[in-house]
RNA sequence: GUGGCCGUAGCUCAGUCGGUAGAGUCCAGGAUUGUGAUUCCUGUUGUCGCGGGUUCGAUCCCCGUCGGCCACCCCA
Protein backbone atom coordinates (compact mmCIF):
# COMPACT_ATOMS: atom_id res chain seq x y z
CA UNK A 1 0.00 0.00 0.00
CA UNK A 2 1.27 3.57 -0.88
CA UNK A 3 2.22 5.94 2.22
CA UNK A 4 -1.35 8.36 3.00
CA UNK A 5 -1.12 11.59 2.07
CA UNK A 6 -2.76 13.74 5.30
CA UNK A 7 -3.97 17.02 5.29
CA UNK A 8 -1.59 20.16 6.41
CA UNK A 9 -1.24 20.73 9.79
CA UNK A 10 -3.86 23.11 11.33
CA UNK A 11 -5.73 22.51 8.11
CA UNK A 12 -9.01 20.54 8.65
CA UNK A 13 -11.38 18.93 6.52
CA UNK A 14 -15.42 19.62 7.22
CA UNK A 15 -17.13 15.92 7.35
CA UNK A 16 -20.33 15.68 6.03
CA UNK A 17 -21.27 15.04 10.01
CA UNK A 18 -20.86 18.63 10.46
CA UNK A 19 -21.60 20.40 8.00
CA UNK A 20 -25.30 20.79 8.55
CA UNK A 21 -24.10 22.76 11.66
CA UNK A 22 -21.94 25.28 9.34
CA UNK A 23 -24.53 25.62 6.81
CA UNK A 24 -27.25 26.47 9.89
CA UNK A 25 -24.61 29.04 10.95
CA UNK A 26 -23.98 30.51 7.82
CA UNK A 27 -27.42 30.88 6.43
CA UNK A 28 -28.23 32.57 9.74
CA UNK A 29 -25.89 34.68 9.29
CA UNK A 30 -26.57 35.61 5.80
CA UNK A 31 -29.91 35.78 6.58
CA UNK A 32 -29.78 38.55 9.15
CA UNK A 33 -26.84 40.36 6.66
CA UNK A 34 -29.71 40.45 3.99
CA UNK A 35 -31.99 41.67 6.97
CA UNK A 36 -29.88 44.86 7.21
CA UNK A 37 -29.30 45.55 3.42
CA UNK A 38 -25.71 44.06 3.28
CA UNK A 39 -24.04 43.38 0.01
CA UNK A 40 -22.07 40.19 -0.58
CA UNK A 41 -18.25 40.82 -2.31
CA UNK A 42 -15.99 38.16 -2.53
CA UNK A 43 -11.97 38.49 -3.31
CA UNK A 44 -9.34 36.10 -4.05
CA UNK A 45 -7.60 34.46 -1.41
CA UNK A 46 -4.46 35.80 -2.73
CA UNK A 47 -3.00 38.99 -2.84
CA UNK A 48 0.35 40.72 -3.39
CA UNK A 49 2.51 40.53 -0.02
CA UNK A 50 2.85 44.10 0.35
CA UNK A 51 -0.84 44.59 0.82
CA UNK A 52 -0.85 43.01 4.20
CA UNK A 53 2.63 44.27 5.64
CA UNK A 54 1.18 48.23 4.54
CA UNK A 55 -2.51 47.51 6.58
CA UNK A 56 -1.91 44.89 9.17
CA UNK A 57 1.37 46.65 10.06
CA UNK A 58 4.67 45.02 9.55
CA UNK A 59 5.87 44.79 13.36
CA UNK A 60 2.68 42.78 14.17
CA UNK A 61 2.92 39.02 14.89
CA UNK A 62 0.95 37.99 12.07
CA UNK A 63 3.09 39.90 9.32
CA UNK A 64 6.78 38.86 11.12
CA UNK A 65 6.06 35.25 11.90
CA UNK A 66 2.28 34.30 10.61
CA UNK A 67 2.15 34.68 6.94
CA UNK A 68 2.03 32.02 4.64
CA UNK A 69 3.77 33.87 1.83
CA UNK A 70 5.76 32.92 -1.09
CA UNK A 71 7.21 33.69 -4.65
CA UNK A 72 5.21 32.61 -7.33
CA UNK A 73 6.67 31.81 -10.93
CA UNK A 74 7.15 35.35 -11.85
CA UNK A 75 9.02 36.07 -8.59
CA UNK A 76 6.15 38.12 -7.35
CA UNK A 77 5.57 37.38 -3.44
CA UNK A 78 2.16 36.80 -2.46
CA UNK A 79 0.64 35.96 0.40
CA UNK A 80 -2.33 33.67 1.50
CA UNK A 81 -5.06 36.35 3.29
CA UNK A 82 -4.49 36.03 7.23
CA UNK A 83 -7.93 38.30 7.55
CA UNK A 84 -10.26 39.68 5.09
CA UNK A 85 -9.98 43.71 5.87
CA UNK A 86 -7.33 44.21 3.65
CA UNK A 87 -8.36 42.93 0.85
CA UNK A 88 -12.19 44.06 0.97
CA UNK A 89 -10.82 47.92 1.19
CA UNK A 90 -8.66 46.92 -1.72
CA UNK A 91 -10.96 45.40 -3.91
CA UNK A 92 -13.18 48.43 -2.95
CA UNK A 93 -11.14 50.96 -4.53
CA UNK A 94 -9.97 48.79 -7.15
CA UNK A 95 -13.64 48.38 -7.93
CA UNK A 96 -14.70 52.10 -7.49
CA UNK A 97 -16.88 51.03 -4.81
CA UNK A 98 -15.72 54.11 -2.11
CA UNK A 99 -15.59 57.49 -4.57
CA UNK A 100 -17.81 59.12 -2.76
CA UNK A 101 -20.66 56.25 -1.76
CA UNK A 102 -21.42 54.67 1.09
CA UNK A 103 -20.74 51.02 1.38
CA UNK A 104 -22.43 48.42 3.77
CA UNK A 105 -20.79 44.50 2.98
CA UNK A 106 -19.96 41.16 4.00
CA UNK A 107 -17.42 38.26 2.82
CA UNK A 108 -17.14 34.83 4.31
CA UNK A 109 -14.06 32.63 3.28
CA UNK A 110 -10.84 30.73 4.87
CA UNK A 111 -8.05 32.88 6.61
CA UNK A 112 -4.61 31.61 7.12
CA UNK A 113 -2.38 32.15 10.10
CA UNK A 114 0.71 29.27 10.62
CA UNK A 115 0.31 29.71 14.27
CA UNK A 116 0.10 25.95 16.61
CA UNK A 117 -3.24 25.08 16.26
CA UNK A 118 -5.15 24.85 19.23
CA UNK A 119 -8.78 24.43 20.24
CA UNK A 120 -10.32 27.03 18.23
CA UNK A 121 -7.40 27.95 16.39
CA UNK A 122 -6.43 26.41 13.06
CA UNK A 123 -3.72 27.78 10.45
CA UNK A 124 -7.11 27.27 7.75
CA UNK A 125 -9.68 29.30 9.47
CA UNK A 126 -13.17 30.97 8.16
CA UNK A 127 -14.14 34.08 9.36
CA UNK A 128 -17.46 36.28 8.07
CA UNK A 129 -16.49 39.52 7.60
CA UNK A 130 -18.71 42.48 7.29
CA UNK A 131 -17.32 45.83 6.74
CA UNK A 132 -18.96 49.55 6.24
CA UNK A 133 -17.61 52.16 4.37
CA UNK A 134 -18.23 56.34 4.18
CA UNK A 135 -19.47 56.58 7.22
CA UNK A 136 -18.03 58.32 10.37
CA UNK A 137 -20.60 58.41 12.35
CA UNK A 138 -20.83 56.31 15.89
CA UNK A 139 -24.46 55.06 14.35
CA UNK A 140 -22.66 52.68 11.92
CA UNK A 141 -20.66 51.43 14.82
CA UNK A 142 -23.98 50.98 16.96
CA UNK A 143 -25.54 48.98 13.63
CA UNK A 144 -23.20 46.78 13.96
CA UNK A 145 -22.97 45.49 17.18
CA UNK A 146 -26.82 45.40 17.54
CA UNK A 147 -26.69 42.90 14.66
CA UNK A 148 -24.34 40.64 16.33
CA UNK A 149 -26.16 40.68 19.51
CA UNK A 150 -29.68 40.11 17.21
CA UNK A 151 -27.33 37.05 15.92
CA UNK A 152 -26.00 35.71 19.28
CA UNK A 153 -29.88 35.87 20.27
CA UNK A 154 -30.69 34.39 17.31
CA UNK A 155 -28.42 31.86 17.82
CA UNK A 156 -29.37 31.09 21.11
CA UNK A 157 -25.66 32.27 22.31
CA UNK A 158 -26.65 35.63 23.62
CA UNK A 159 -26.55 34.13 27.80
CA UNK A 160 -22.49 32.82 26.79
CA UNK A 161 -21.11 35.75 25.58
CA UNK A 162 -20.47 39.32 26.58
CA UNK A 163 -19.22 42.81 25.15
CA UNK A 164 -16.34 43.97 25.57
CA UNK A 165 -16.17 47.65 24.71
CA UNK A 166 -13.69 50.70 24.34
CA UNK A 167 -12.52 53.47 22.65
CA UNK A 168 -8.81 54.37 21.46
CA UNK A 169 -9.43 57.59 20.33
CA UNK A 170 -8.26 59.59 16.89
CA UNK A 171 -5.28 57.98 15.10
CA UNK A 172 -3.38 61.21 16.89
CA UNK A 173 -4.89 60.50 20.06
CA UNK A 174 -3.68 56.79 20.18
CA UNK A 175 -0.21 57.07 19.12
CA UNK A 176 -0.26 60.25 21.99
CA UNK A 177 -1.13 57.75 24.45
CA UNK A 178 1.29 54.88 22.74
CA UNK A 179 4.26 57.79 23.13
CA UNK A 180 3.23 58.29 27.05
CA UNK A 181 2.67 54.63 27.94
CA UNK A 182 5.96 53.60 26.01
CA UNK A 183 7.79 56.68 28.28
CA UNK A 184 6.37 55.24 31.29
CA UNK A 185 7.41 51.77 31.49
CA UNK A 186 10.89 52.47 29.91
CA UNK A 187 11.44 53.98 33.49
CA UNK A 188 10.61 50.24 34.79
CA UNK A 189 12.06 48.04 32.23
CA UNK A 190 13.53 46.05 34.96
CA UNK A 191 10.14 44.94 36.03
CA UNK A 192 8.77 43.90 32.58
CA UNK A 193 8.75 40.35 31.89
CA UNK A 194 10.44 39.27 28.79
CA UNK A 195 6.94 38.70 26.78
CA UNK A 196 5.93 42.34 27.79
CA UNK A 197 9.75 44.05 27.13
CA UNK A 198 9.10 42.29 23.64
CA UNK A 199 6.04 44.03 23.11
CA UNK A 200 6.93 46.93 24.59
CA UNK A 201 8.94 47.08 20.75
CA UNK A 202 6.51 45.47 18.66
CA UNK A 203 3.01 46.78 20.03
CA UNK A 204 2.98 48.27 23.07
CA UNK A 205 -0.65 48.94 23.83
CA UNK A 206 -0.53 44.96 24.07
CA UNK A 207 1.03 45.66 27.33
CA UNK A 208 -2.36 46.35 28.89
CA UNK A 209 -3.65 43.09 28.68
CA UNK A 210 -0.66 41.24 30.24
CA UNK A 211 -1.52 38.22 31.92
CA UNK A 212 0.95 38.39 34.18
CA UNK A 213 0.04 39.99 38.13
CA UNK A 214 3.25 42.11 38.44
CA UNK A 215 2.54 43.37 35.31
CA UNK A 216 -0.65 44.25 36.06
CA UNK A 217 0.56 46.31 39.27
CA UNK A 218 3.12 47.84 37.34
CA UNK A 219 0.05 49.11 35.38
CA UNK A 220 -1.82 50.06 37.90
CA UNK A 221 -0.31 54.05 37.89
CA UNK A 222 0.30 54.17 34.34
CA UNK A 223 -1.07 56.62 32.08
CA UNK A 224 -4.55 56.22 31.63
CA UNK A 225 -6.37 55.80 27.87
CA UNK A 226 -9.11 57.57 28.76
CA UNK A 227 -7.07 61.00 29.90
CA UNK A 228 -6.01 60.86 26.31
CA UNK A 229 -8.96 61.04 24.13
CA UNK A 230 -9.88 63.94 21.47
CA UNK A 231 -13.05 65.27 22.60
CA UNK A 232 -14.53 64.16 19.35
CA UNK A 233 -13.92 60.50 20.09
CA UNK A 234 -15.12 60.76 23.46
CA UNK A 235 -18.57 62.30 22.15
CA UNK A 236 -19.06 59.49 19.48
CA UNK A 237 -18.04 56.84 22.10
CA UNK A 238 -20.74 58.83 24.55
CA UNK A 239 -23.34 58.40 21.94
CA UNK A 240 -22.49 55.07 20.53
CA UNK A 241 -23.04 54.20 24.84
CA UNK A 242 -26.47 55.76 24.27
CA UNK A 243 -27.68 54.23 21.61
CA UNK A 244 -26.29 50.84 23.12
CA UNK A 245 -27.98 51.15 26.59
CA UNK A 246 -31.24 52.62 24.74
CA UNK A 247 -31.37 49.35 22.77
CA UNK A 248 -30.71 46.97 25.39
CA UNK A 249 -27.38 45.64 25.04
CA UNK A 250 -24.55 45.48 27.81
CA UNK A 251 -21.41 45.55 27.40
CA UNK A 252 -18.17 46.34 29.37
CA UNK A 253 -16.18 49.33 29.28
CA UNK A 254 -12.39 47.93 29.19
CA UNK A 255 -9.81 49.86 28.59
CA UNK A 256 -7.31 47.63 28.24
CA UNK A 257 -9.01 46.62 25.03
CA UNK A 258 -6.50 47.59 22.33
CA UNK A 259 -6.87 44.90 19.55
CA UNK A 260 -3.75 43.72 17.90
CA UNK A 261 -3.60 45.06 14.38
CA UNK A 262 -2.33 48.47 13.71
CA UNK A 263 -5.14 50.11 11.70
CA UNK A 264 -8.14 50.15 14.17
CA UNK A 265 -9.00 53.67 15.85
CA UNK A 266 -12.08 55.03 17.99
CA UNK A 267 -14.38 52.41 18.53
CA UNK A 268 -13.07 48.71 18.94
CA UNK A 269 -14.95 45.97 20.57
CA UNK A 270 -14.98 42.15 21.10
CA UNK A 271 -17.65 39.30 22.15
CA UNK A 272 -15.86 37.12 24.22
CA UNK A 273 -17.06 33.75 26.12
CA UNK A 274 -15.84 31.72 28.52
CA UNK A 275 -16.81 28.69 27.47
CA UNK A 276 -13.80 27.59 24.78
CA UNK A 277 -11.22 27.68 26.59
CA UNK A 278 -8.10 29.86 25.83
CA UNK A 279 -9.11 31.20 22.49
CA UNK A 280 -12.60 32.98 23.46
CA UNK A 281 -12.97 35.71 21.22
CA UNK A 282 -15.64 34.99 19.10
CA UNK A 283 -16.11 38.36 16.89
CA UNK A 284 -14.14 41.43 17.09
CA UNK A 285 -13.60 44.32 15.44
CA UNK A 286 -13.56 48.27 15.35
CA UNK A 287 -13.09 51.11 13.31
CA UNK A 288 -10.51 51.76 11.02
CA UNK A 289 -10.46 55.41 9.33
CA UNK A 290 -6.96 55.23 8.31
CA UNK A 291 -6.67 52.04 6.23
CA UNK A 292 -8.18 53.60 2.94
CA UNK A 293 -5.66 56.24 2.84
CA UNK A 294 -3.17 54.37 4.12
CA UNK A 295 -3.53 52.09 0.87
CA UNK A 296 -3.29 54.91 -1.65
CA UNK A 297 -7.43 55.61 -1.78
CA UNK A 298 -9.36 58.81 -0.66
CA UNK A 299 -10.00 59.51 3.48
CA UNK A 300 -12.86 57.19 3.98
CA UNK A 301 -14.41 56.71 7.64
CA UNK A 302 -14.44 52.61 7.96
CA UNK A 303 -15.80 50.12 10.45
CA UNK A 304 -16.14 46.52 10.63
CA UNK A 305 -15.55 43.19 12.52
CA UNK A 306 -15.14 40.05 11.61
CA UNK A 307 -16.96 36.50 13.12
CA UNK A 308 -14.73 33.35 13.93
CA UNK A 309 -16.59 30.35 12.23
CA UNK A 310 -14.71 27.87 13.77
CA UNK A 311 -15.62 29.38 17.20
CA UNK A 312 -19.10 30.23 16.41
CA UNK A 313 -20.11 26.54 15.72
CA UNK A 314 -17.71 25.09 18.87
CA UNK A 315 -19.95 27.50 20.89
CA UNK A 316 -23.10 26.37 19.58
CA UNK A 317 -22.17 22.47 19.97
CA UNK A 318 -20.80 23.20 23.32
CA UNK A 319 -23.68 25.08 24.53
CA UNK A 320 -26.24 22.12 22.54
CA UNK A 321 -28.37 24.99 21.10
CA UNK A 322 -28.41 23.44 17.57
CA UNK A 323 -32.23 23.07 16.64
CA UNK A 324 -32.92 19.61 15.92
CA UNK A 325 -34.34 19.89 12.25
CA UNK A 326 -30.87 20.88 11.37
CA UNK A 327 -29.45 17.83 11.62
CA UNK A 328 -32.17 16.08 9.58
CA UNK A 329 -31.74 16.30 6.35
CA UNK A 330 -33.83 13.54 4.23
CA UNK A 331 -37.49 13.22 4.61
CA UNK A 332 -38.03 10.63 2.63
CA UNK A 333 -36.20 6.95 2.16
CA UNK A 334 -37.46 5.14 -0.65
CA UNK A 335 -37.04 1.22 0.06
CA UNK A 336 -37.60 -1.32 -3.15
CA UNK A 337 -37.14 -5.04 -2.53
CA UNK A 338 -38.28 -8.02 -5.65
CA UNK A 339 -37.82 -7.79 -9.24
CA UNK A 340 -38.70 -4.44 -10.63
CA UNK A 341 -37.55 -2.93 -7.74
CA UNK A 342 -35.15 -0.23 -8.55
CA UNK A 343 -36.89 0.92 -11.33
CA UNK A 344 -40.19 1.46 -9.51
CA UNK A 345 -38.11 3.48 -6.80
CA UNK A 346 -36.64 5.89 -8.85
CA UNK A 347 -39.98 6.32 -10.72
CA UNK A 348 -41.75 6.98 -7.72
CA UNK A 349 -38.88 9.50 -6.06
CA UNK A 350 -39.06 11.00 -9.70
CA UNK A 351 -42.55 11.69 -9.43
CA UNK A 352 -42.34 13.38 -5.83
CA UNK A 353 -39.77 15.33 -7.16
CA UNK A 354 -41.50 16.73 -9.81
CA UNK A 355 -44.51 17.63 -8.26
CA UNK A 356 -43.13 18.18 -4.67
CA UNK A 357 -39.47 19.76 -5.39
CA UNK A 358 -39.51 21.17 -1.59
CA UNK A 359 -39.62 17.07 -0.54
CA UNK A 360 -35.46 15.89 0.28
CA UNK A 361 -36.16 11.97 -1.19
CA UNK A 362 -33.21 9.56 -0.86
CA UNK A 363 -34.03 6.33 -2.64
CA UNK A 364 -32.33 3.25 -1.74
CA UNK A 365 -29.40 2.00 -4.49
CA UNK A 366 -27.23 -0.70 -4.35
CA UNK A 367 -29.44 -3.83 -3.66
CA UNK A 368 -29.19 -5.28 -0.15
CA UNK A 369 -31.92 -7.25 1.85
CA UNK A 370 -34.91 -4.96 3.00
CA UNK A 371 -33.43 -5.20 6.42
CA UNK A 372 -30.46 -3.68 5.50
CA UNK A 373 -32.62 -0.90 3.76
CA UNK A 374 -34.52 0.06 6.74
CA UNK A 375 -31.39 0.52 8.92
CA UNK A 376 -30.19 2.43 6.18
CA UNK A 377 -33.82 4.50 6.34
CA UNK A 378 -33.21 4.01 9.91
CA UNK A 379 -30.18 6.03 9.71
CA UNK A 380 -30.67 8.73 7.34
CA UNK A 381 -32.67 10.47 9.77
CA UNK A 382 -35.70 10.48 7.51
CA UNK A 383 -39.15 10.39 8.92
CA UNK A 384 -40.81 7.95 6.90
CA UNK A 385 -39.96 5.20 4.66
CA UNK A 386 -41.46 4.38 1.42
CA UNK A 387 -41.60 0.82 0.95
CA UNK A 388 -41.82 -1.21 -2.18
CA UNK A 389 -42.07 -4.72 -2.61
CA UNK A 390 -43.34 -7.13 -5.54
CA UNK A 391 -47.00 -6.87 -4.36
CA UNK A 392 -47.16 -3.07 -4.11
CA UNK A 393 -45.26 -2.14 -7.08
CA UNK A 394 -48.13 -4.51 -9.18
CA UNK A 395 -50.62 -2.92 -7.44
CA UNK A 396 -49.40 0.58 -7.85
CA UNK A 397 -49.27 0.94 -4.12
CA UNK A 398 -46.85 1.96 -1.74
CA UNK A 399 -46.40 1.63 2.17
CA UNK A 400 -45.47 4.40 4.14
CA UNK A 401 -44.11 3.57 7.50
CA UNK A 402 -43.57 6.08 10.41
CA UNK A 403 -39.82 5.96 10.96
CA UNK A 404 -40.19 8.17 14.06
CA UNK A 405 -43.57 8.17 15.48
CA UNK A 406 -45.79 5.08 16.84
CA UNK A 407 -47.98 5.75 13.83
CA UNK A 408 -49.45 2.59 12.13
CA UNK A 409 -47.55 1.74 8.76
CA UNK A 410 -50.29 1.96 5.67
CA UNK A 411 -50.42 0.86 2.19
CA UNK A 412 -52.04 3.36 -0.33
CA UNK A 413 -52.18 3.50 -4.18
CA UNK A 414 -49.08 5.84 -5.60
CA UNK A 415 -51.76 8.44 -6.79
CA UNK A 416 -52.88 8.85 -3.29
CA UNK A 417 -49.29 9.08 -1.50
CA UNK A 418 -48.85 13.23 -2.93
CA UNK A 419 -51.80 14.21 -1.11
CA UNK A 420 -50.85 11.76 2.40
CA UNK A 421 -47.52 13.97 2.44
CA UNK A 422 -49.29 17.53 1.91
CA UNK A 423 -51.12 16.32 5.15
CA UNK A 424 -48.78 14.80 7.07
CA UNK A 425 -45.44 16.69 6.48
CA UNK A 426 -46.07 20.51 5.83
C1' G B 1 8.09 29.85 18.06
C1' U B 2 7.94 27.59 23.71
C1' G B 3 5.98 23.90 27.21
C1' G B 4 2.92 19.57 29.07
C1' C B 5 0.08 15.17 27.83
C1' C B 6 -0.96 11.64 24.00
C1' G B 7 -0.63 8.41 18.97
C1' U B 8 -3.04 0.30 19.18
C1' A B 9 -9.21 -1.84 14.05
C1' G B 10 -13.28 3.26 10.28
C1' C B 11 -14.67 5.25 15.59
C1' U B 12 -14.03 4.88 21.36
C1' C B 13 -10.44 2.46 24.05
C1' A B 14 -8.02 -1.99 26.82
C1' G B 15 -3.33 -4.66 26.79
C1' U B 16 1.63 -6.89 26.84
C1' C B 17 6.91 -5.95 34.10
C1' G B 18 10.11 -6.84 25.98
C1' G B 19 7.97 -13.17 23.06
C1' U B 20 4.23 -9.37 16.55
C1' A B 21 -2.66 -8.10 19.94
C1' G B 22 -8.21 -7.70 22.22
C1' A B 23 -13.24 -5.43 23.65
C1' G B 24 -17.22 -2.30 22.47
C1' U B 25 -19.08 0.14 18.34
C1' C B 26 -19.60 0.12 13.11
C1' C B 27 -20.39 -2.86 8.70
C1' A B 28 -22.27 -7.60 6.29
C1' G B 29 -25.24 -12.06 6.83
C1' G B 30 -28.67 -14.89 9.73
C1' A B 31 -32.64 -16.05 13.89
C1' U B 32 -37.47 -13.17 11.29
C1' U B 33 -36.46 -15.96 2.55
C1' G B 34 -40.90 -8.02 3.01
C1' U B 35 -39.93 -4.16 8.21
C1' G B 36 -35.23 -0.11 11.27
C1' A B 37 -34.07 2.02 16.36
C1' U B 38 -34.19 -3.23 21.61
C1' U B 39 -32.36 -8.68 21.76
C1' C B 40 -29.41 -13.22 20.15
C1' C B 41 -25.84 -15.83 16.74
C1' U B 42 -21.88 -15.71 12.92
C1' G B 43 -18.23 -13.12 10.17
C1' U B 44 -14.60 -9.07 8.18
C1' U B 45 -11.31 -5.25 9.82
C1' G B 46 -4.64 -3.89 12.14
C1' U B 47 2.88 -2.67 8.41
C1' C B 48 0.25 -1.24 17.44
C1' G B 49 1.88 6.93 13.56
C1' C B 50 6.81 6.89 10.84
C1' G B 51 12.36 6.34 11.01
C1' G B 52 16.50 4.82 13.71
C1' G B 53 18.90 2.62 18.27
C1' U B 54 19.35 -1.20 22.32
C1' U B 55 18.11 -6.57 22.23
C1' C B 56 18.25 -13.34 20.21
C1' G B 57 13.56 -10.73 19.71
C1' A B 58 10.45 -3.98 20.28
C1' U B 59 3.59 -2.33 19.85
C1' C B 60 6.07 -2.01 24.86
C1' C B 61 12.59 0.65 26.58
C1' C B 62 15.75 4.99 24.33
C1' C B 63 16.41 8.92 20.50
C1' G B 64 14.47 11.53 16.47
C1' U B 65 10.41 12.85 13.47
C1' C B 66 5.36 13.62 12.03
C1' G B 67 0.52 14.22 13.86
C1' G B 68 -3.34 15.24 17.75
C1' C B 69 -5.00 17.73 22.25
C1' C B 70 -4.28 21.64 25.87
C1' A B 71 -1.76 25.93 27.54
C1' C B 72 1.83 30.18 26.59
C1' C B 73 2.41 33.68 22.65
C1' C B 74 -0.97 35.72 19.13
C1' C B 75 -5.75 36.25 17.45
C1' A B 76 -11.53 35.33 14.78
Amino acid sequence: MAKKIQAIRGMNDLLPAQSPVWQYLEGSVKEMLAGYGYDEIRMPILEQTALFKRSIGEVTDIVEKEMYTFEDRNGDSLTLRPEGTASCVRACEEGGLLYNQTQRLWYTGPMFRHERPQKGRYRQFYQVGVETFGIATPDIDAELILMTARLWQQLGLSDAVTLQLNTLGSNQARADYRDALVAYLKEREDKLDDDSLRRLETNPLRVLDSKNPETQALLQDAPELHDYLDAESREEFDTLRKILDAAGVKYEINQRLVRGLDYYCKTVFEWVTDKLGAQGTVCAGGRYDGLVEQLGGKPTPAVGFAMGVERLILLLETLEVIPPEVMQTIDLYVCGVGAGADLAGLLLSDRLRSEQPWLRIQTHCGGGSFKSQMKKADKSGAVYALLLGESEIEAGQVTVKDLRGGTEQQTISQDELLGWLTDNMS
